[in-house]
DNA sequence: TTATTTATGCAAATGACTTGCAAAAATTGG
DNA sequence: CCAATTTTTGCAAGTCATTTGCATAAATAA
């Protein structure tokens, strides 16, 4: 992921290239999340970035669907680029807390059945717990 | 929803019967729910019941799995009556938050692919966020 | 470059939820 | 029922993720 990259895509959304924004998104552009605040501290160099602003480029990035919020049953948030050809969700294991993706949405049966009451504009959260293989053995 | 009844429900879950537990669990078995601590606390007469207390009460409702928790995107989380013969879920309105409730559950597509994964006791979480039809039209 | 707008860092505030502790209520064993 | 013991409650203070005010720094516009 270069630099060009992610200055076209905060232009793309109308924000300026500051040195948080070029950080954080770099992290969510290149590695697999989702992530929580804390781990995007950590892996900015140096530590040169506030946890104010990691939280304020977030909500910005929340607002032109740049990433994506995930709630995994802690008492934290975790973020994700929101890469719209790859809707997915997420299984955390309740003894390791170690995430995977199901990369297979079937939800439609559930969609036909909402828009039948009427509703518009459907989104869903979906989120899986349970005990991994590795977990099970030990 | 007779006193009786409540009184044999927290004692089949080895809990005594006291008037905080009397009143949160009534709420919760006889109204529709899920509902907030807030929600809880104004039910409640008189105000005669702290919101420690209340909080106490649903950590072990939870515990005993008399109560489900329900988050719906919002800063707090929400419970309900957890009837294990009504597995269902929850739709949100995006613009007045009433909820509805969807009570088929379409779910085992999923719980194949999670399950050759190797993954077991798999739980889920699903929540549908809509425009509902009164607010289309406003 | 200089002026103007926007973003950042720091510290303090917020708000849901938790906890320590003494008093009140419930349970136990006569 | 009572007196002793255990559990629960109310209140106040604490915790922790997240938010906000404000002065400075960085980015953008002229
Ligand atoms: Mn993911
Ligand atoms: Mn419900
Ligand atoms: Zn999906
Ligand atoms: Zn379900």
């Amino acid at each position: 992921m270069n630099e060009a990259k992610i200055r076209a895509t905060l232009k793309s959304k109308g924000l300026s290239y500051t040195r948080p924004r070029k950080e954080i998104l770099h992290l969510l552009m290149t590695r697999h999340g989702p992530f929580s605040v804390d781990d995007i501290l950590k892996s900015i160099p140096d530590g040169t970035c506030d946890q104010a602003t990691v939280y304020r480029c977030i909500s910005q990035f929340l607002e032109k669907s740049l990433i994506k919020e995930v709630r995994l049953g802690e008492d934290f948030s975790r973020y994700e680029f929101n890469n719209p050809d790859h809707h997915h969700h997420h299984v955390i294991c309740k003894s390791c807390q170690k995430i995977d993706s199901i990369d297979n949405c079937f939800i439609a049966p559930f969609l036909n059945q909402i828009k039948n009451l009427g509703y518009t504009e459907i989104e869903h959260a979906l989120e899986f717990f349970a005990i991994c293989p590795k977990c099970q053995k030990a």
